[in-house]
DNA sequence: GTGAAAGCGCTAACAT
DNA sequence: ATGTTAGCGCTTTCAC
């Protein structure tokens, strides 16, 4: 295979020096117009591309963004980083992308690649929340922006949680239940979760409900849609019917949540507001310079009533 | 904010040369403990990273492989890509990541970004199949795999399409059925979707059935996984219970299909080989220099039989 | 309008 | 064992 062309290959076929040609390419207008064409017909016949990674080199900036995901898998995330990365790259940003399962010393070891291969910034999905992880990105002083989770010393888009517990919480106490459940696994980020039961426990206090173990309960709050769809496995797996001897709500708003055969009642979360606004965090600092005290947006989540949720028996 | 420090700023603070500086760095062996010592500190003290685009640059090769999805928000393709980058980053590899929602032009537009950023290697996944993008790509030079779909050019690897569709229509016949229908959407990469179709035309020959259309169906194959969950959806929506009046089989084997409210009889891809060999193809070429004739890796599918298929009544 | 020259931050011979 | 030198492919003053 030859070497690919370079500028300078270009130059040389097109009688050009290297700045005209390199000037030419990034579409200036004070050519003439001979010359011009002759540079762009020499693209064209050697198959001439621009190296982005000199490009880069030079003007000191990247033009790619990372996304750090826990689980890519999970369908919540997955509809996340490709709104993501669709608004990026209509800012004319790349996206490289990194799932590290949660696992802490993943997540260093990418945000350590990301910032040695000098992205423009970095979007958080569902943060650990190590803070040396984040003390090293701050340092840097690479612009980070954390989407759907919290972190207060650093940009940030989510929803209200409290108000979205409540909303479930009160949901469930409306249709006559009293003694509640709160389910949550490993997988789900530790910041997040602890907010939500905390505002679960609120919720509850607030509308006279009692928190109760699983086996007690007659409505559950998930910590997310995955987990309260496996959760309505489960129960039912355990000859509980859902909704008529438990009802549970979940967490996200994923798609398959609103198919008819699970008909999850759950509080959504709004992707698209989620991904533009986390985007537009990063991209103020990234290209606006921007500096001053970490900004924090609350989306409002919203409780789809489906059919997970029903008045207590008897 | 201060300018980040360079090897340039590490070699006067520790009054080693550069050169000196970046074999310590890479992990040089001969050098005297002292040296090594004063370097390593004034890396430390500096809080110094080397810059990848700078080492990528005069290496000629990057590090970073590029990843080109159809629909990330598809559970499928979301653990695929998940897959893929966990075996790429073992391989030392980054992961840059395109959603492109099936429209060619987007699929150029990515396609054109990562060849001008250098990747190593491009995997495509559930690729469109637009020739000129795979011609730009291999006069190029740069590697590709697809995966999980056909495309006789390049290194790719996939499922016998046909032995999986066999298996969907002949457990289908084996329950009874003789009419059955085959469902497809836009959102189904046309050259998959030719295969899937064609295979099942001929599983229905092979064992006697009739392909009908969906509302004289008493079971229909559909193209893949969502499909025949939102298939089903539409059916019981419209009166048809699944599976006492029409039973319905997947493709891909996503995790959703196996709760038991869905309980998706499907024919299921193997999520990891796919992964592992697709990076194994794309990087015997990147790493290994390796030329030749496309390779095609072609790997057993697994009927999944669930609750979703039923004996044919009467 | 066009070109020459000086780097961006790094690695890799080649000396010493 | 360590330093010197010459680039990697590009952009960008600054002359002409």
């Amino acid at each position: 295979m030859s070497p690919r062309p370079t500028i300078v290959d270009v130059a040389e076929r097109s009688g050009a020096s290297k700045s005209t040609v390199s000037y030419v390419i990034r579409g200036g207008a004070h050519v003439s117009p001979d010359l011009r064409r002759r540079v762009l017909a020499a693209v064209e016949e050697l198959g001439y591309r621009p190296n982005g990674l000199a490009r880069q080199l030079v003007l000191r900036r990247t033009s790619t963004i990372g996304v750090v995901v826990g689980d890519l898998a999970n369908p919540f995330y997955g509809e996340l980083v490709k709104r993501l990365e669709r608004h990026a790259h209509e800012a004319g940003y790349a996206t490289s992308v990194s799932n590290t399962d949660g696992h802490p010393e993943r997540e260093a070891a990418r945000v350590e690649a990301l910032l040695e291969q000098r992205v423009a910034g970095i979007v958080m999905l569902q943060f650990g929340g190590d803070r040396e992880i984040l003390d090293e990105v701050i340092a840097d002083g690479t612009p980070v922006a954390v989407v759907s989770s919290t972190e207060p010393r650093v940009d940030s888009v989510g929803v209200d949680e409290r108000v979205g517990l409540a909303l479930a919480v009160r949901h469930l106490a409306g249709l006559g239940h009293e003694r509640i459940a709160y389910v949550t696994s490993p997988l789900v980020e530790e910041r997040t979760n602890t907010i939500r039961y905390e505002s679960f426990a609120r919720a509850c206090r607030e509308t006279g409900c009692v928190e109760t173990p699983l086996d007690e309960a007659t409505a559950v709050a998930a910590a997310n849609d995955i987990l309260a769809i496996e959760l309505v496995d489960r129960l039912e797996h355990a000859g509980r019917r859902v909704p008529a001897d438990v009802s549970v709500v979940g967490f996200d708003g994923i798609a398959v949540g609103g198919l008819a055969r699970i008909g999850l009642t759950t509080v959504a979360q709004p992707h698209e507001e989620l991904a533009s606004a986390g985007i537009r965090l990063l991209l103020d600092r990234v290209a606006g310079g921007l500096e001053g005290p970490p900004r924090r947006i609350l989306l409002e989540p919203r409780l789809l009533v489906r059919a997970t949720t029903a008045r207590k028996e008897r």
